[in-house]
DNA sequence: AACCGTGCCAACCGCCCGGAC
DNA sequence: GGTCCGGGCGGTTGGCACGGT
């Protein structure tokens, strides 16, 4: 057992077999790379043997595809990667190496650790000042009567609060869908890759960006919600208005007429195009699945009408 | 200066899937 | 059809860094 392991805090198991564990030196990164660079990686078990390596082959491909291989790209996540992850993932859950395949240099574990530190934790914590300041506006000061709030922002933070907590269920319940998804996952990544879903992001952008000049008390906090953009409809949440979007204020706001109307109707045909498409989907899932109503269209990924995923 | 708590992230572990036999 | 094996995936662990006391 040498330094590195102990301070590590893990017993070598494997010490006896002579595979090392804990974190890799510069100078094993170094055969790593030589050797694959010379003969590929070849398989993985036999790997280590071969390059002079005391690791074992799924250690040694681990390296490789999350830290040595070229074009990983390191740093902190930009805006629009951030964007990307936190759509992907509220339509895929926790599948990394799906959302991974989407973003160029960022490898699944990258992404896992980035949601888990990251944009989860913004979740949560935004979902409860949401619930917190409802609360707070509707009960703990008795002159501040519910109804002297604006309608505007307790719709907003209804609106949020739901979606965010109905995302978060939907991200904890993801891992519970059954491998028949996969195809469907397939299906869906399909569909974003294509110019139906270039023009779905262009849409949603125009709806964001008028949802974000109207409730700049919610913009301005909710990064998470307002970057990730999939509005989802909370089945078990007391908020009869959460599916519709903001359309009449006390503060003047009129929404455009046209281009609401223009984004519904690009919504529509969009709807209808991708309903198409997912006839001729090779899973067979019945369209319960992906639902289309006069609000826009939902997909319901455990097929429940109670948490449908709104777009 | 020492200790403690917390966040980050590289690495490990166990399960699952698909292909070969 | 059953078994074995390699590889991939997602969840978890634990060392390090850093800030607060």
């Amino acid at each position: 057992m040498n330094l590195n392991e102990v301070k590590m805090g893990k017993i070598a198991c494997c010490d006896k077999n002579g595979v090392k564990k804990g974190a890799w030196t510069p100078e094993e990164d170094q055969i790593l790379v030589n050797y694959i660079k010379r003969h590929g990686h070849g398989t993985w078990r036999s790997l280590p043997k071969h390059a002079g390596l005391l690791r074992c082959g799924k250690s040694c491909r681990l390296r490789w595809t999350n830290y040595l291989r070229p074009g990983i790209k390191r740093g902190p996540f930009s805006q629009e990667e951030e964007s990307t992850i936190i759509q992907l993932h509220a339509m895929f859950g926790n599948r990394w190496a799906v959302i991974a395949s989407q973003i160029p240099g960022r490898t699944d574990n990258e992404i896992k650790n980035y949601w888990n530190t990251h944009l989860k934790k913004r979740g949560i914590c935004l979902a409860e000042n949401l619930q917190h300041s409802l609360l707070l506006c509707q009960s703990d000061n008795p002159s501040h009567n519910k109804d002297q709030v604006s309608p505007l922002t307790r719709h907003s933070i209804q609106w949020e609060s739901a979606r965010l907590e109905a995302e978060l269920r939907l991200s904890m319940e993801s891992s519970q869908l059954s491998s028949s998804t996969n195809k469907i996952a397939d299906h869906f990544l399909l569909l974003w890759n294509s110019e139906i879903g270039k023009s779905f992001r262009q849409i949603k952008s125009k709806h964001e960006d008028l949802y974000r000049s109207h409730v700049p008390e919610i913009a301005s906090t909710a990064k998470f919600g307002s970057s990730s953009c999939v509005p989802i409809q909370a089945g078990n949440i007391n908020n009869n208005h959460s599916t519709n979007m903001i359309q009449q204020e006390e503060d003047g706001y009129k929404p455009s007429t046209d281009s609401n109307s223009s984004s519904l109707c690009e919504l529509s045909d969009f709807t209808n195009t991708v309903s198409d498409m997912l006839l001729d989907s090779p899973v067979g899932f019945d369209l319960d699945f992906f639902q289309g109503n006069e609000d826009g269209f939902a997909i319901s990924l455990d097929r429940s009408p109670d948490n449908s995923l709104m777009f």
